[in-house]
DNA sequence: TTATGGATTAGCT
DNA sequence: GCTAATCCATAAA
């Protein structure tokens, strides 16, 4: 059986400055791999234990010219965070279940944006299977918890009302996004999954031989 | 005010 | 592999 949590334990983890999402979607994206999303100590929570994972999958978005992405409709009361300061959580309602995380790109005024779309736990993996409902006997069974976008946001809890617009930079919210001691290689890129238009474009990338890589993966 | 469709998932065949 | 579930934001009227 191969090991599942290939990427190791988090020690210290450092935020990512603002800076570091003031660039181009594409490379945002391809940079976050590796780098992990936290989740800090919820009282409020059954298990109030900080979340941790590692950032193995994301989908880059871009602007006007990008049909797939939500910010072609233009600067919608919806889409407002996109337009925003880079470095801001864009979280989206779809398919009448599930929530979406993207982190906004490029400076104010300028569309673009990363979605999330796969992690892999290291850290208060019990409350992210409480915040799923689901039990885990075993370490299969650890990639229902944080494959697959819809999955990943309920297992940190996030929602539309709790975390749009909310800053992941500089580590003062709720919600952020650091790195450790941790590079990431084996970098592959795809098509996006799951849209319909634009589906030429290869903006997804992975992390390659990832248990956590949600739809098709790709061998290292 | 109403109609439409979607950056998904779980469960079943 | 196939499909129902489910509801918000948008666009049309």
């Amino acid at each position: 059986m191969r090991k599942l949590l290939s990427l190791g334990q988090s020690r210290q983890i450092r935020p990512l400055d603002r800076a570091f999402f003031n660039r181009d979607p594409r490379r945002v994206a391809r940079e976050l791999l590796g780098k992990v999303l936290v989740r800090k100590r919820d009282s409020g929570q059954m298990n109030p234990a900080r979340r941790v994972a590692r950032i193995v999958e994301v989908e880059a978005y871009m602007g006007a010219e990008d049909p797939a992405a939500h910010a072609a409709a233009g600067n919608t009361a919806r889409t407002a965070v996109l337009f925003g300061p880079p470095g801001h959580a864009y979280v989206y309602f779809i398919y009448g279940n599930h929530y979406c995380l993207n982190v906004s790109c490029q400076p104010e005024g300028r569309a673009g944006s990363v979605l999330i779309r796969a992690l892999e736990p290291l850290s208060g993996i019990e409350a992210m299977a409480g915040a799923r409902g689901i039990e885990i006997h075993g370490a299969k069974d650890l990639t229902k918890l944080t494959s697959g976008p819809g999955r990943l946001a309920q297992a940190f809890g996030i929602t539309r009302a709790r975390d749009n617009g909310c800053d992941l930079s500089s580590g003062a919210g709720s919600l952020w996004i650091g790195e450790d001691e941790y590079r990431a290689s084996g970098i592959r890129r795809t098509p996006r999954i799951g849209i319909t238009k634009a589906t030429d474009k290869a903006l997804r990338y992975m992390l390659a031989g990832n248990a956590f890589v949600s739809g098709r993966k790709m061998v290292g």
